[in-house]
DNA sequence: GTGGTCTAGACCACC
DNA sequence: GTGGTCTAGACCACC
């Protein structure tokens, strides 16, 4: 598969692993029930050490990313649902995340909105869209 | 002043404390050039080990948000500018983010458009506008 | 059945189903030698990934609460009797480990002490008496 | 110091080591501020590898029980307080657990109790009492 | 000095 | 085959 990783980045392995693979999660490039490449395979692929991809996996594990089962492998996990009201705080709380963080960045208002604007386009087709549901397979 | 932390939450302590500073310092209660509390003195407000507040401290300064003057205490740093491209990719990066929670989430693209805007005006004033930046030339 | 899962809650679905699980069995709402759900089915029903329901019925076959044959199914098993030394020591461990927490959770020995004697009442019925124990001998 | 560790157990070795520090904390040989023995020291001493007890450290800050500095060490963490309400949920988690695990064991609802109270008062100094807070220091 | 990450590779349990 | 734990030891950032 594409995970790349930089041992000179300054960020460790194990977290650019995580990040690519939630990414590949969420943009649908692993989907549910998926097969995740066996520790042992991944660690071969990028040349890095099993442990390194073995701690990347507990921990999305861990966040309920992949769900693990010894001597099977790992897989997608269904996507967590939650309460409407614990996501909408949870949602609130990573807008405030951006808004700091545009803050520290001097990011003008302007700039930040329309980046948005650019941004969700891409992201439309993954986000469920409003009165579909994400089992029914058809999204006309 | 108004720290608090629920040391029942999960969220380590430290990273709790961290987040309110950042949000402080974005939105205006904490200002450029403001001296902190001392690590001893908000340690013994919030109840917590000096060494919290002192890691807390220690990565807020690493992340250019607070600067340490050794024997005179911790004060709020001046914004960080770069470069403009990096900045972009900074921003792009946690634009990325937000969508990736979005998705884990669930959140529909619609629900998290609206809540962009609804959170962007309440920043508005916060984050530089367009023409009117703080103190080099204006893009428009 | 009656489990439900909250993939919202940090603790993850498999351990959430194997303490309903073991719940369920404590309180008699699954009895000796009766039929679980198949994985498959319980997974439907919860709306979660099939190997979650068998990850949390393999450690519950590892622990002795259920039993699996091959082509059949899983059934509750019959409960453990080990010997009475084993017995003691392994409940000395548990009585530790509620001490601990009730520790860590700041709780006066009176509190702990008046919570433990209502459980116990509405365990009572359950927990096998002093003088009729189920099928071995009384030790009054 | 009196840690110690059986490789042979099952048990994993930082698990063991972690249930041990719970323990030593809460039991008082390890006070609030207390530094830890280091990552290096204590691999020395139980002849166990660096990354083992740095595994168990880890966990145990992830849990609140320790604070860890860079550069300067692990700290034992002041208590966790938490709302009162929370704490009165997580305790009777605590005791439903014991339950449960009495059930498992065919523990008799007397001997049960009987253990309980001998548990309790091996205890009573340490959990706090009902109108003692735990900063004052006397305990008369 | 401190902890954090990583490699190389062993051995284990479970399938 | 699968992941989990552990060793031995390197190198890093931070103090």
């Amino acid at each position: 598969m594409w995970y790349y990783v930089d041992p000179q980045s300054g960020v460790p392995i194990y977290v650019q692993l995580k990040e690519q693979i939630k990414k590949a999660v969420a943009t649908g490039l692993l989907t549910e029930g998926e097969q995740m490449p066996s520790v042992r395979e991944l660690a071969l692929q990028l040349t890095i050490n099993p442990n390194t991809v073995s701690k990347a996996y507990q921990e999305l594990e861990r966040e309920g990313i992949i769900q693990t089962a010894r001597g099977l492998g790992s897989f997608v996990a269904k996507r967590q649902k939650g309460k409407e009201q614990e996501q909408k705080i949870a949602l609130d709380k990573a807008l405030e995340k951006l808004m700091i963080e545009a803050y520290q960045l001097s990011v003008d208002a302007d700039t930040l909105h329309n980046e948005f604007i650019d941004k969700l386009a891409a992201w439309k087709d993954r986000l469920v869209k409003g009165a579909q549901n994400n089992d029914s397979g058809n999204r006309t």
